[in-house]
DNA sequence: CGTTCATATGAATGACTGTTCATATTATAG
DNA sequence: CTATAATATGAACAGTCATTCATATGAACG
C-alpha cells in the first residue's frame, strides 16, 4: 500500500460531527424518493390537503399521509388545521432553492 | 370527499417529466448515504486515490470502489489514472453547493 | 512471462424503507 | 351521543441498496 499521509492530514477537520452527517443525510434521503418530490413540487404552488395531494398524485390516502409526516419531521412542510381538513404547504424558500440545484445539476449532465 | 378542483388545476403544469424525476431523485439518493457525504466531505479538500479514501474513513477497498462508481454514475466525481492509482476529485462546485444548501437547512432545525 | 500492487466487478446477504391494509384519532353535523 | 368525513398510525410485506467476500482487470517491474 501506497503512502498518502500528506493527503489524509489535509481533511482531518473538516468530516461534519456524526449527528450533522446524519441529519444532513437524512434530508437527502427524503428528497430520493419520487413520490416526496412529486408532493414538493405540487405545493410548490401553494397549500394543499392531504385529500387533494392523493388523488393528483393517484396514491392513497395513508401512503400521502406516511409520506407527509416524514416531510414534516424533516422540517420540509408545515402544517395548518381546518377543522377536519390539514393543508400542507412548503415550510420555506429552502426547500425549493435545495430542489433546484439538484434540478440543475441533473439537467447538465443531459448533455 | 371534499371538492379541491381548483387547487389541483393549479399545478398540473408543473411536474417534471418521468425522466427527470427519475435522475433528480436519484441525485439525491446519491447525496443520502454518510459514507458516500463523507468521502465528498474528504475530496472537498483535494483528490484522493481510493486507498487513501478507504484508509481515512475505515472502510475496505471494495466499498469504496463500489462507492466511487455510484458518485460517478451521478457526475459528482470525476477520476483520473496515474500508473496503478487512480484519483478521484469532486467533479465541479455544484457538488458542494448542493450540500451547503443541506447542511444550512440542518442547521436551521436545530433550535 | 510472472509477480505484486491498486482498483474494479459480481453475487450474496442484511438492513432500510415505501406501500398497503386495518384500525385509530379528530372534528363536524344532526 | 351517533354517524361520517378527513387524517393519522401501526404492522406486515416487498423492493432497494450498502457492505462483504471472492475474483477479475490493469499497470509497473524484474
Amino acid at each position: 500500500m501506497h503512502d498518502h499521509r500528506a493527503t489524509l492530514e489535509r481533511m482531518r477537520s473538516l468530516t461534519p460531527d456524526e449527528e450533522t452527517l446524519s441529519r444532513l443525510t437524512r434530508l437527502f434521503r427524503v428528497f430520493g424518493d419520487p413520490t416526496r418530490m412529486r408532493i414538493l413540487y405540487a405545493l410548490s404552488r401553494g397549500e394543499m390537503c392531504v385529500c387533494a395531494i392523493g388523488e393528483y398524485l393517484g396514491m392513497e390516502q395513508s401512503a400521502v399521509s406516511h409520506q407527509m409526516k416524514v416531510l414534516k419531521d424533516t422540517y420540509l412542510v408545515k402544517s395548518r388545521r381546518e377543522g377536519k381538513t390539514v393543508y400542507y404547504a412548503l415550510a420555506d424558500d429552502h426547500v425549493q432553492s435545495i430542489v433546484c440545484q439538484g434540478y440543475e445539476h441533473v439537467c447538465e449532465d443531459k448533455e
